[in-house]
DNA sequence: ACCCAGGAGCTGC
DNA sequence: GCAGCTCATGGG
């Protein structure tokens, strides 16, 4: 089905701005979106237009939701005043276009551990790694095989050694350990998404091997707390060069969290 | 060989 | 409380 998206959508921005490690530039320029136990082929036709290759059906049922295409952002990046803060408004035009998925807080959990001290490709693997040890096979709508990302038991099943097979390193305990508690509901996810966002990083960092900054990624990418603010070390760099008197939290509240994306991401791109 | 990566736990002070 | 060390592993 084709869509047209008058607000924010650049599928390039969303795939490099590191909230997701599941999408992939096919060669023929078409993006293929895994999420879940899902698989989606996108292209952008231009002028707002995107051809999604699923039924009307899948679409109201799984993508709209996870494009968070309720989400007003051209709204969010007008509260940005150019004069107040230039460095920002000038990170939004470049990285405009992005947008904060709605993905599963399982997946973003696990994900996130795996990150830590680790650049992109390597996480992307690692989480490749793990969804084909663990997850169910299935065909797309193109006929090529893909593994949706296991649930909570079924990781909890893997041993360690399983899991150090995914290059988790000495991550591999620390999966184990979020596998165990979400699978024997110690912790519950989706309840997080309601809860006050201090209160759902506290809940977070009780997690071996979850502190703050993995904490914040799965507030904002996994339970859609759009004013959490993860501080990576790429982020500690724009808020030491450019916000040396402090970041303005106040003026962009709730969605403290879009805009450190379009920092992060306006960096990264900067630097190389 | 070297340094860095969407960090966090542990230790010693 | 906080600075320094260590942890696997791949990419540049």
């Amino acid at each position: 089905m084709d869509i047209l998206i008058t607000d924010d959508f650049d599928l390039a921005r969303i795939a490099e701005s590191g909230q997701c490690f599941r999408w992939h530039l096919t060669d023929d320029g078409v993006w293929r979106i895994m999420h879940g136990q899902h698989c989606l082929y996108v292209t952008s036709v231009g002028n707002g237009g995107f051809r999604l290759e699923c039924q009307p059906e899948e679409f109201e049922a799984i993508w709209h939701d996870y494009f968070d295409l309720d989400e007003n952002y051209q709204a969010i990046r007008a509260r940005i005043d150019p004069k107040a803060d230039p460095f920002l408004w000038q990170a939004s035009e470049a990285e405009k276009g992005i947008r904060i998925l709605r993905q599963d807080p399982w997946e973003v959990l696990v994900s996130f551990i795996i990150s830590q001290n680790r650049n992109i490709p390597a996480i992307q693997r690692s989480v490749e790694l793990l969804a084909e040890m663990a997850g169910r096979r299935y065909t797309d709508t193109r006929g090529q095989a893909y593994y949706g990302f296991p649930d909570a038991p079924a990781a909890a099943r893997l041993s360690e050694s399983d899991l150090t097979q995914c290059k988790l390193g000495y991550r591999a305990k620390y999966v184990a350990a979020a596998a165990q508690a979400v699978a024997s509901g110690a912790l519950d996810l989706p309840a997080l998404q309601a809860a006050d966002l201090r209160a759902a990083i506290e809940s977070l960092t009780g997690l071996y091997g979850v502190g703050v900054k993995v904490a914040s990624c799965v507030a904002l990418f996994g339970l859609h707390q759009l004013d959490a603010f993860p501080v990576d070390v790429w982020m500690k760099r724009v808020l030491e060069n450019e916000y040396p008197q402090g970041f303005p939290f106040d003026k962009y509240r709730p969605y403290n969290g879009v805009c450190q994306q379009y920092l992060f991401a306006h960096y990264r791109n900067r630097a190389s």
